[in-house]
DNA sequence: GACGCCATACCGACTGGTTGGTATGGTATG
DNA sequence: CATACCATACCAACCAGTCGGTATGGCGTC
């Protein structure tokens, strides 16, 4: 009868990585209060402790929180079912455009905003926001050889060099919205994203 | 008598303002404090407050300082001389790759450190930090339409859009280049920007 | 099935260090 | 002596983390 399906809400733990997710990406890492974590997940401070035993470690934990949660996204995500690895590579830009709605805060990327924050003053969390870009690139990276090797087979760059090419363009276009309080700018650059990869896999303009 | 140039350092308020750019580059807006960035100057507290109101208007000050410090150094860039205006652009990203040198706080771009942790909380800040891009951006404007005219007249992009797209690539550099502490990736990133830029003005690869 | 026992989960008051900002006074210069 | 500039000393607010205590529920035992 535990842990049945009967309970709305999730347990206390994970609602407190959710709500580490959005307050941080909304407030940053060292604005955010562990009050307001505690809050926006329904719970007490003295809660919070019982969980994680400091606010770093709440951030290392919700940084593979977030690679779960990520990597399940784009696991179900359509692109998959595209016969030409080119198109689906094409087709992830096409999902990742999609994903440009609601607030900043809503679809920004968790690592990437807290990884520029303390790169220098925590390692740890540095790493942690490493591993979680890695693990998207090496999503990414099979469809990308691939490709490579359909279209584009003696070309002089790496399918990996891309795929990073492709996540910086992505954190960038973050950035820019953010600058500029828009998610326009967003979308046009992965626009330039997409034609640049096609025309590296043999798509015309 | 005053102002001359026999004083060794700068001005104290001009020391603020560097210090400002370096000691928030390292350690974030929120995590560096008004006496990281006094020490940084060699002044105190009382000083400080001397010049500037609150830690917000050192942070707006500093994002004029920024863009006027960084206008000065691309202006005096080698690139102008270039006769094609294609050539200018393609020599910007070379500069622009030239200047990742040094640590990650040394090189990396002021305004959009501090705009990605402030966005939501100081808009202020953000529209600083949006000013100071936008003055950049208009800087590389003249040679990209000018090389749009020249090469790709009738192509479906727009100056602006890519102008601000190549400032996408460069935040989303530094994002990685921070998150996997190496500016190689970053390098890897402005060489990809540089083909795809020169795809569209026509060269080849 | 009542009881003792213990682990998990959580609350909320408290603390000790930190930090943005202030008050005050000293000194050099014109 | 007025003003600009800057140091020392200080304050009040804030906040991560602690701690004593409570509620709940599973589990073995008689």
């Amino acid at each position: 009868m535990d842990g049945g399906a009967m309970n709305i809400q999730p347990d206390s733990r994970t609602r407190l990585l959710d709500a580490a997710l959005s307050v941080f990406r909304a407030k940053g890492y060292n604005a955010a209060r562990v009050e307001d974590i505690c809050a926006a997940a329904g719970l007490t401070k003295g809660g919070f402790f019982h969980h994680f035993r400091s606010k770093e470690d709440l951030a290392l934990k919700a940084a593979e929180h977030w690679t779960s949660m990520t990597g399940r996204l784009f696991e179900a995500a359509p692109y998959h079912d595209l016969e030409d690895p080119a198109d689906r590579v094409l087709a992830y830009i096409d999902f990742r455009k999609s994903l440009l709605r609601g607030t900043l805060a809503e679809y920004t990327c968790f690592v990437g905003t807290m990884v520029q924050e303390v790169y220098d003053s925590s390692p740890e969390i540095r790493v942690a926001c490493e591993q979680s870009i890695a693990a998207h690139v090496a999503t990414l990276l099979h469809d990308l050889e691939a490709a490579k090797q359909l279209h584009a087979a003696n070309a002089d760059w790496s399918a990996e060099g891309l795929a990073l090419h492709m996540q910086s363009v992505i954190q960038g276009a973050f950035i820019l919205a953010k600058a500029r309080n828009d998610s326009a700018v967003a979308a046009e650059s992965l626009d330039h994203l997409k034609r640049y990869v096609g025309l590296l896999l043999g798509r015309h303009l």
